[in-house]
DNA sequence: GGTGTTGATATAGTTTAGTATATCAATTGG
DNA sequence: CCAATTGATATACTAAACTATATCAACACC
């Protein structure tokens, strides 16, 4: 039977973005109505590769997805693990300040922020 | 004279972490007492890459900073950009709690989180 | 039906993260 | 003084992000 099992058993390395992200990622593109190619060309990026992103075929660099996250009007920021559940419940306040408060919902609430950025003429 | 200024004109992007960052992730290490070559092999990773990291030679993907930054006992969060000052002074709080409460200061507050995992016994 | 837009995907190429190994200056400690 | 440790750095290689281009199914909309 060869015994095949995992092979190199090394690729312990994400392969992907986390769901909850690339969702909120996508959410965030089209609250603005954004399409994947608008988006692109305002960071100079390809439109395959944001459909690589979001539909989790890539994991981009750090550099790549904070101006990706910072376009959506969002940052990423270190926070130390004893804060987490905090900072997570203050986002999700943020997003619907109308829901139960309780402390393990989605995470990442795809930023609610209510403004209508139409168009898309930045050119670079 | 050809010209040649700014062949390109191409590379807008970082080409290493923020300082900031990197000094936050470098005091974590120390505070825990482990070296580089000790934080490498716990992940997996070589010396290299690590002192490449921490001295802005590299900027990592998002999975490699996200598994550092795990270990170091802090996490990565996607932040809607109007949290992120509450966000910040939450940090800075919880590194110094006696301080005044201004609002820009250092940032990344480098988690003072005073536990002693020493004992890098881990060879490879 | 036809035209246009959107997101996914394929192929082929470039760039850079990341590996492996080794060296070296600056420490530190016996 | 010598030996060991630490962080940076050099070289050569591999893996994966990222580009450029093009195609295609699904969906709209006239």
């Amino acid at each position: 039977m060869e015994n095949d099992i995992a092979k190199h058993i090394k690729p312990l390395r994400l392969g992907a973005l986390p769901e909850d992200m690339r969702l909120a990622l996508k959410n965030a593109r089209e609250k603005r109505g954004w399409t994947q190619r608008g988006l692109a060309s305002r960071l100079g990026l390809t439109q395959t590769h944001i459909s690589g992103i979001e539909s989790g075929k890539i994991v981009p660099r750090y550099d790549t997805l904070l101006e990706l996250v910072r376009i959506l009007d969002s940052d990423l920021l270190m926070v130390p693990r004893a804060l987490v559940p905090v900072v997570q419940s203050l986002i999700r306040d943020h997003a619907r300040p109308d829901q139960g408060e309780g402390d393990d919902r989605s995470l990442y609430a795809d930023d609610t922020d209510e403004e209508s950025n139409k168009e898309p003429r930045d050119e670079v």
